[in-house]
DNA sequence: GCTACTTCCTCAAGCTACTTGAGGAGCAAG
DNA sequence: CTTGCTCCTCAAGTAGCTTGAGGAAGTAGC
């Protein structure tokens, strides 16, 4: 019983290429093939993709989940190493937040400008061309 | 008193490499060159490419400035374009910071059990591992 | 057994927005 | 004239995949 690729997909949720691609770089081992050649995957190994695809969703990167994918391997390490893994990124999506919080403001703020003085005024001459010209802010990673 | 490109590069906060690349891509025009073959950059030059910078750091795509660029070169557009460009940004932003928000909400519940209920347990029974793999998350985007 | 159709295979290139590196030349100071 | 810095071009690398080409395997119907 076990599953072609397109069906570990479906049940994953990541697609075909994507599969492939994780077995490439080492997130999924080489699996078993059929007679013709095929990738046939087992129960698993769908679940091992579907937690990739989760905590990809999550936004960690392919790194932080090949680490968190050996912790949970249970290669020399513990829970204390995932715990510190997601408190580094949690860090790391509040920043995010903020920043965008700010760019949010910003953004709302030039708009506004815009609206209250320009009337359709020929580009150049817009408050938003001045405005993006003066702003200061940090760049959004990501 | 043309500057050179890490001159414009100082200025307007891209590496100069950067600068050949926009140049490239068509985002500034292709600039006088000394008779050694150097790039040689007029200020309203290096005040393009510093609106090219604050417009990515504000987190516009390239496409995006190269629109508001064209806006401002005044070829056909004018302001309620800029002002369009804008809101659909805005827009963008919000949802994305609103993404965050709840993925910091999950992260950080994922965390607090870790820390209640695992005690160093090995990696694979930490419910660190079980939370990811149960998640339900829209994928954040960029 | 044959045909049609779908799914799969591998390998290569493309995407965004740059950065990094190789190998060589211009240019100013001592 | 040599040292050392900046600059030049061209190519490849980065993340995390997606898309496409060209061909083979598997399955359903006749």
């Amino acid at each position: 019983m076990p599953l072609t690729i397109g069906e570990a997909a479906g049940k994953s949720g990541c697609s075909a290429p994507t599969i492939r691609y994780y077995e490439e770089i080492g997130l999924l081992r080489a699996v078993d093939r059929t007679l013709g050649g095929r990738r046939a995957y087992s129960w698993p190994q769908v679940y091992r993709l579907t937690f990739i695809r989760r905590a990809r969703d999550l936004g960690l990167s392919v790194e932080q989940v090949r680490t968190l994918l050996r912790i949970s391997d249970g290669d020399q390490a513990d829970c204390g190493d995932a715990q510190d893994l997601l408190a580094t990124y949690v860090e790391e999506v509040r920043r995010r937040r903020a920043e965008l919080e700010s760019l949010e403001n910003t953004l709302t703020a030039m708009a506004q400008r815009c609206g209250d003085t320009c009337a359709n005024v020929p580009g150049a001459a817009c408050t938003v061309m001045e405005d993006v010209l003066n702003a200061r802010v940090e760049a959004i990673p990501g």
